[in-house]
Formats: structure tokens, sequence, C-alpha cells
DNA sequence: CACATTGGTAAGTCTTGGCTTACGGTAAGC
DNA sequence: GCTTACCGTAAGCCAAGACTTACCAATGTG
């Protein structure tokens, strides 16, 4: 969790969505993502690793293996900063729908 | 409004965050913005394409001016995503501690 | 009708980053 | 202990993308 903002550049790759978005099914293992997507064992490696350091997945060794599974920390820190921003966004879009009614209300005139 | 994953990628670059989080305090322009940022217009210019195309603002025509806004539309949609997966992180969660709690008890017992 | 403001786009450069193959390292099975 | 299964990391390649300068279009202004 170094960077508070590393969960956007996670989740803007569409191939570490894919990953998240399956452990999101269930914890797997590395092989077995890998099993069941179009690349390679070390890309789906090195895309856990950027998700866990975005706080996003968590890992669990066992055995040999090294199951992933979702975090909730990275998903709430997301929703924070989402939140932020919500209100003022639908402030925002009221004040434009107000003065574009005006707008065409007075080119609409007579 | 193309793909819907846009806003993760338009989030994931810093200099688009901090553009993003400026217009939440209100609308501006394209020079405005660029003024009190260290990179240029065009740059500037090209990063509210992406952020517009992603949902994240809207454009309005002010003479020769394009006056930038927030759009809740974009941040909806991430929401609606995150929330997805919310719930089932929170469960892997719950589950992980009472895992490793149990795992705690065993090898800690007598 | 010049002339200035404002800003989008094109072209080129340089960095970032996603992918692969090759390798090393650790835990389980015989 | 030797082999096998599983996985992280390094090195290199190539596409994506963030930035710049140069240019052009559109709107106000005298």
């Amino acid at each position: 969790m170094a960077d508070r903002h590393l969960a956007f550049k996670a989740l803007a790759d569409g191939t570490r969505r894919e990953v998240f978005e399956r452990l999101a099914a269930g914890p797997k293992a590395v092989g077995e993502l890998a099993e069941e997507m179009p690349v390679t064992r070390p890309a789906v490696s090195q895309h856990l690793k950027a998700l866990k350091s975005a706080g996003l997945v968590t890992e669990r060794r066992e055995g040999t293996r090294r199951v992933y599974q979702i975090d909730p920390a990275g998903l709430g820190q997301m929703r924070a900063w989402l939140d932020r921003f919500w209100d003022t966004a639908l402030d925002a879009f009221q004040a434009e729908v107000i003065r574009t009614t005006k707008h065409e209300r007075r080119s609409k005139k007579r």
C-alpha cells in the first residue's frame, strides 16, 4: 500500500482486471489462473504482484503453491476516493441541467 | 463512453487525476488548468479528451473557451463495478480471518 | 477585415509497461 | 538426496502512451 492510487493503475489494464475478477469467484493459485488465461504464468505472476501492492489481493502459501485472494483494503480506498467526488459531481450535473434548461427556454421563447 | 472500463485507465495517470481533482473544485477552462499545472496546454487538452471519453467530465463552449466540468456518469460506472466485488471481498476477508485464527489456535494449543 | 485569444490536433521523442523466454529457488513425493 | 511441481525474478523486446513543439481552426475585438 505504498501509493493510495496504485489501485487505479492496477485496474487500468484489462488482463489485470481479468485476473482480479477471476479471483472474485474464489481463491486461486498462480498456475490455475494462468491455465485459464491467454497469457503465460510469469505474466500472471507479475500482474498479481501489482494487484498485491495495490492492496487488491492477498497472498497465502500452501506448500509450493501461492494462493491469491481478493482483499477489501484496496477496494475500500477506491470507494473512499470516489465518494469524495460523488456529491460534487452530482451537484455539478444538477447545475448544468438547470443552466441548459434555462438556455433552452430562452431560445425557445416565443 | 465506448468502453465501460475507460474510467480506470483515465484515472490511472497522475496528471490526469490531478486535472480531474482540480475540476472537482469547480468548472475551469483548458488554459486555466494548464497555468496552474506543470505541463503544457496541449497536454492538458489531451488529458481532458481522455477524461471526457471516459465519461468523467463534460465540455461546454463559451466563446472561444472550452469550460470543462465533472460528470457523475463515469464515477457512477466505477462505483457500480466496485460494488460488484465489495461484498465478495468482505466475505473472502472474513473467511481468511477465521482460517488464520483457527490455525493460530491449533499451533498455540497447549 | 485584420489581429488576438483560445484550444484542438499532428508529428516526433522518450519513457512506461506488458509480454515472453530463461533461470533460480523452495517445498513435496518417491 | 534426486526429481518433480510450482512460482518469483531478470533480461530483452515491442507497443502504448505521456509529453513537447508546430500548426491550424474558430470565436471575439478594434
